[in-house]
DNA sequence: CGCCAGGGTCTCG
DNA sequence: CGAGACCATGGC
């Protein structure tokens, strides 16, 4: 794995498209964060991936270094809006996370903007997590940590409402109800299904950690983001939520999951930059 | 300050 | 099946 140590990719964009959420850039501009328990600090250099912490091999995996990135762009609809995400998202990676953090933080995820997102995690982390040696930040508790906490400790956290959700998801991992490794057989539709029996996982969340903790690249979480770039690419026209997936699925090709990532990051950037300066 | 955020779930027609 | 209400919280 660690051959692809000269794979392209976009390190900053990659970290910041809503995949992941406690990363942290250092003062002399490379990112630190945990890779499970693993700490690592990496930076970018001509597009490659330069390791000063971790395990290569690890490292290389979680960025997913070997994903054929050429053929994923070459498979890209040739509509305006998937070629401008394209060119302005050049060398994103979906990253293979763990599964029971993938699926925690977005069970967390819902009507929260990513900058919330992240403080919910980090606070998660620092009040049950285990610490970690060379690490800032703590490693993601276990779903038998949060399992035994309680949902007043997680609303501590910012939760809000989902706390119950995390809260009873974790219990029932936690007895034995579900096993998320062995989940990874399914194919996708039966993977989704099984996947939002867990409180607090409906058909966009399944399909986030489908996406970033099952490595099925044709899977599209359809966001409210996603939601209004369909609406545009399909002339103004609303659908039900089957209709917009089976469009997507349709109208994205083989790399969905890909090119949707591009197009949730080029928009997402679009607006910060237009934003008006504060006077 | 008010709007909206990588939605899920329950209810009611 | 499909539309609507409700759910807490904080960034911007």
């Amino acid at each position: 794995m660690s051959n692809f140590l000269s794979a392209p990719i976009n390190l900053a964009a990659t970290l910041q498209s809503g995949q992941v959420f406690h990363w942290h850039q250092e003062p002399d501009a490379s990112w630190s964060g945990l890779i499970d328990k693993m700490p690592a600090r990496v930076s970018e250099k001509d597009r490659r991936l330069i390791i000063q912490k971790g395990d290569p091999e690890t490292i290389a995996k979680h960025f997913a270094l070997d994903h054929p990135l050429e053929k994923i762009v070459a498979a890209f609809p040739k509509d305006a809006m998937s070629q401008a995400a394209l060119r302005s998202c050049q060398d994103i990676r979906i990253m293979r996370q763990p599964r029971w953090e993938c699926t925690a933080t977005f069970i967390t995820s819902s009507m929260k903007q990513v900058a919330h997102i992240r403080s919910m995690s980090l606070a998660i982390r620092e009040r049950f997590g285990q610490s970690v040696e060379g690490s800032k930040i703590s490693a993601y508790p276990s779903f038998e940590t949060l399992a035994a906490s309680s949902a007043a400790a997680l609303r501590d956290c910012g939760l809000g409402y989902r706390a119950e959700n995390l809260l009873k998801t974790a219990r029932i991992l936690a007895e034995g109800g579900l096993d998320l490794d062995s989940l990874a057989k399914q194919k996708n539709p039966l993977l989704r299904q099984s996947l939002t029996k867990l409180p607090g996982v409906g058909v966009k969340v399944a399909n986030c950690i489908l996406l970033f903790a099952y490595e099925r690249l044709d899977a599209v979480p359809i966001d409210t983001w996603i939601h209004r770039i369909l609406l545009a690419m399909r002339g103004g026209r609303d659908g039900t939520a089957t209709e917009l997936a089976r469009y997507a699925r349709r109208r994205l090709g083989p790399y969905a999951g890909y090119v949707q990532q591009y197009l949730f990051h080029h928009a997402r950037s679009l607006k910060k930059s237009i934003s008006p300066p504060s006077p």
